[in-house]
DNA sequence: TTATTGTCTGAAACCGGTTTCAGGAAACAC
DNA sequence: GTGTTTCCTGAAACCGGTTTCAGACAATAA
């Protein structure tokens, strides 16, 4: 029968570095801590062999109970498999570790009761900061915990809730990708999304072509939301008597797999009978066809940011909520190289 | 200036539920904990309902310190980029929740001392328990940390390290390629690997396969690592004077991206030229020419059964050190489908 | 009735650290 | 030589919980 309850015991605490050294442990402590100057350099010595000597490491769970201080941010992602999280929540992560913080992340597979359970369990591990990047219902929670600590969104603003916010400057990011399509002449544009479900990026992409669209005369727009029927709404697209040359646009790159996916199984010859730009940029992009245009949103720097922005805030910045847009960049591939006319 | 330690200090504790409720902080924590049965009804109920009234959570550090239980795992991950290690982590963390656990997941992007300091911290946490999927360099430091608490490795062996193990049945995959490979007719077979790098499944996989194409006597097979050279590699082995029609057999989806990606450089029409088989079943295969064929893991299995493996330990199983090998699932799409002679 | 058992409760010690506070020793001023 | 100041140190309280232990009380047995 092993017993790691009794191990786990058995750790050399700081007492024991105490006594070994013949010192008392708040000397310990504050060699440990930041507090190294009070000490003496014949105790700081002693105290210095005798960790090396026992093997001593400060428990961060006692610590950060009398201190306050845990080092730890908490992390809420809606959809750990989703690439765009993967590499926020990367440079998140370096950004951690380059101060001395450490990250928990929490997946709640865009569950709302899972987003409910997450936050409480942070809470009750003592982060020092969160970084949000779900839906953001259950409000009431989020702003009790906006009063215990700082708060950063992602990709996501929540209404009524003042936080900071990091991500894509959607605007600027459409006005992009039409003046691309534009140039190379599309006209018919069909922007595919998923399904908005409360997600404020999606919104703000959709309402934002809805509006610029129509201001360009030669254009013309349309939205759908991927689903089980895509595959027959492209085709009915496609067939649509012609305004000119048509173009798709993805939202994110969820959306261009599974518009990619919808049109290889419809048959279209991607990029001849149609044109595609996609939002995000995906490793595979440049596989497919004659490679998929992109509009690349600098990820590892929204999730380094975005901590950037808790630690201004837990030292004290006290400014009004900031919100950080980042421009993406256009990496044109063969989806959209029709000739201009 | 904010002040949100002075916030967190105000938060609702288990004296000020034990005051509102009029009874010890002994009894609120029986509450809290599993003797609410030796707690009369009347206490239960006053308690109850102090806890609603002030909103009280409890502090799972403090609850840590004495108990010794964090309800923490911890996970180390070589690279958090790469899709295996994404779809198992998301395993072990459905598994995890499933458990009233919660998962520290810590990423080393393949450096070394980045696994140390992890380790180190991981340690610090008290986490109860810890899933390994690194190259398990600082062998002393996981020993020391097995004596402390069970330890799983993911998809690695570390040499002279006993833990349980989790991962793909290599030399079955191996075989099924291969088998796979030789029914479409291919004859000479060229297997693609990042850099070994010390990662033992990789190594494994390169010594199954050179055993198993020297005992089919009608097949050939070279290895190749992926690098800056890749392209003309490719191109070289594409050249060499046929023995037979030729694949590629790429031992994991970084190396399917990195060959994919060559083979376009090169202007190799795929598939046509040359067949492909893939370890991992990434969501682009379908769409690359006419789909890459992919020996797919069980990836979410695997991470469930990680933990699963993790929780035995917990609960004082001391069987001794088990592995469990999975078998990949045979994806057959365009890139190997050869008609057999 | 008294002795015994069992059930529930709270005081206090404890987990492993940090921090306050008071005091001793050395250094300085007068 | 005394009076201050400064520097270093340890005892003890504290963080927010858990757990041990002993006592109060009711219920049962003798």
């Amino acid at each position: 029968m092993n017993d790691f309850s009794a191990a786990q015991r058995s750790r050399v605490t700081m007492l024991d570095v105490a006594e070994h050294a013949g010192v008392s442990k708040a000397s310990v402590s504050r060699f440990i801590g930041d507090d190294r100057a009070l000490l003496s350099d014949a105790i700081a010595r002693r105290i210095e062999q005798s960790i090396a000597e026992l093997g001593y490491r400060p428990n961060q769970m006692a610590r950060g109970l009398k201190r306050g201080r845990t080092r730890l941010i908490g992390m809420l992602v809606a959809d750990i498999r989703n690439p765009y999280s993967i590499a926020v929540m990367h440079g998140v992560e370096t950004a951690c570790r380059r101060h001395g913080y450490s990250l928990v992340v929490c997946n709640t597979d865009r569950d709302d009761e899972q987003e409910r359970q997450h936050l409480a369990l942070l809470r009750s591990y003592n982060i020092e900061g969160l970084i949000v990047n779900t839906l953001g219902h259950h409000r009431d929670e989020l702003d009790e915990l906006k009063r215990e600590m700082p708060l950063v969104l992602v990709d996501r603003k929540v209404d009524g809730l003042d936080g900071d916010m990091v991500g894509l400057n959607n605007p600027q990011a459409i006005e992009m990708a039409l003046e691309h399509l534009q140039q190379r002449s599309y006209r018919d544009v069909l922007m595919v999304t998923e399904p908005y479900d409360g997600t404020s990026s999606r919104i703000e992409r959709v309402g934002s072509f809805q509006k610029q669209i129509s201001q360009r005369e030669d254009m013309r727009g349309a939205v759908l939301e991927t689903g089980s029927s895509l595959a027959n709404d492209l085709q009915t697209f496609l067939n649509t008597s012609d305004s000119g040359p048509k173009a798709l646009f993805c939202a994110n790159g969820v959306a261009a797999l599974a518009c990619t996916l919808a049109l290889r199984e419809i048959g279209c010859q991607l990029f001849e009978d149609v044109g595609l730009i996609a939002l995000d940029d995906l490793d595979w992009y440049p596989l497919v066809g004659s490679g998929i245009t992109a509009l690349a949103q600098p990820t590892e720097e929204i999730g380094e940011r975005a901590f950037e922005c808790l630690l201004k805030r837990l030292r004290g910045d006290d400014e009004v909520a900031r919100t950080l847009d980042f421009a993406p960049v256009l990496i044109e591939r063969g989806s959209t190289r029709r000739q201009a006319e």
